[in-house]
DNA sequence: GGTAAATGGTTGCATTGGAAACCATGTGCC
DNA sequence: GGCACATGGTTTCCAATGCAACCATTTACC
């Protein structure tokens, strides 16, 4: 039957717009107010939740790639917001961690974020926001089905 | 009681973040094997749906700004996709069409497409389906609402 | 212990993408 | 008609992004 494609019914187009969006959107708060980037605004937001990480760990964590991790690691330890020292058991891993100056701006802006998250999704019930994340969840798992067997575009570059 | 925030249970990066998947996935298609970019190959669903359209026109159906859609539309009078007039109302206005070689590319790649959208949506429902773009649905409409009033960034560049 | 391969992270370079400046034309107003 | 301003589209310039090459170190293996 193949109904024929419209970029209004199309799901790549429509979840490519929608993301943009709230990107844009969201960004007046860490990026404007704050001056973060979208990669220092997820390494900051995934140092504080799990404290010392390694940035390969980062990596995973955030869905970025190394590179840009590192940039933003660099960048948020200029402004003095994070620290980095290296292993004891490896000296090339480099250990991160916010400085308090990071943390205390993590917790002025975390605030203000999930109220933002709240005002989007206030339209949605509870159920439907479990729904949402749900669909989410499946996708991106089917999404990984798809993927050809043995192909190496696997999220952060692990693997021989 | 404001629950902290976690990346995995965080709308922006979730989406974000699936968007971006599922255009690395998709993009093997009308990318590696036929060549085009993601403006390009939105301007010619575009044209494809709606046949002869000002760019201006294009700019809006496509959520691409129109500094995109000037290159894009560059691209692929180059390679002879479509066709540029100009209209006899406003000389400024180029109008445009796919020529016969874009809409028999078009024709090649949209089964391609939508073949592999029916994969990626399987797992679901077909009510599942529904109310996944109806969840997308609300919430570019929310974003909508959200933005407060009088602001110039609005999607495709109108108003006064 | 020494050489080869693997890993962690950074840097350089080419490409992309967006904002603003820019032409060309059209519209409003006197 | 003429001058200011709006509009359609293109070009220019700069920042972000991503890939590949690159050091430094560690691991594997002989």
């Amino acid at each position: 039957m193949s109904q024929s494609l419209a970029l209004a019914r199309f799901l790549p187009y429509r979840c490519n717009s929608l993301a943009r969006k709230i990107s844009v959107s969201l960004s007046r708060i860490y990026a404007e107010k704050y001056g973060l980037s979208i990669p220092q605004w997820r390494v900051l937001v995934t140092l504080a939740e799990y404290g010392e990480l390694q940035a390969s760990q980062v990596t995973e964590l955030t869905s970025l790639d190394k590179v840009q991790v590192s940039r933003a690691v660099a960048g948020l330890s200029e402004r003095g917001l994070l620290r980095r020292r290296s292993s004891e058991r490896d000296s090339r891993a480099a250990l991160l961690c916010l400085s308090d100056t990071g943390q205390a701006l993590f917790h002025r802006i975390e605030p203000e974020v999930l109220a933002w998250e709240q005002a989007l999704l206030a339209p949605l019930e509870p159920a439907e926001q479990e729904v949402l994340f749900a669909l989410i969840d499946r996708l991106e798992l089917r999404l990984q089905e798809m993927r050809p067997v043995g192909d190496a575009t696997a999220g952060a570059g692990r693997s021989p």
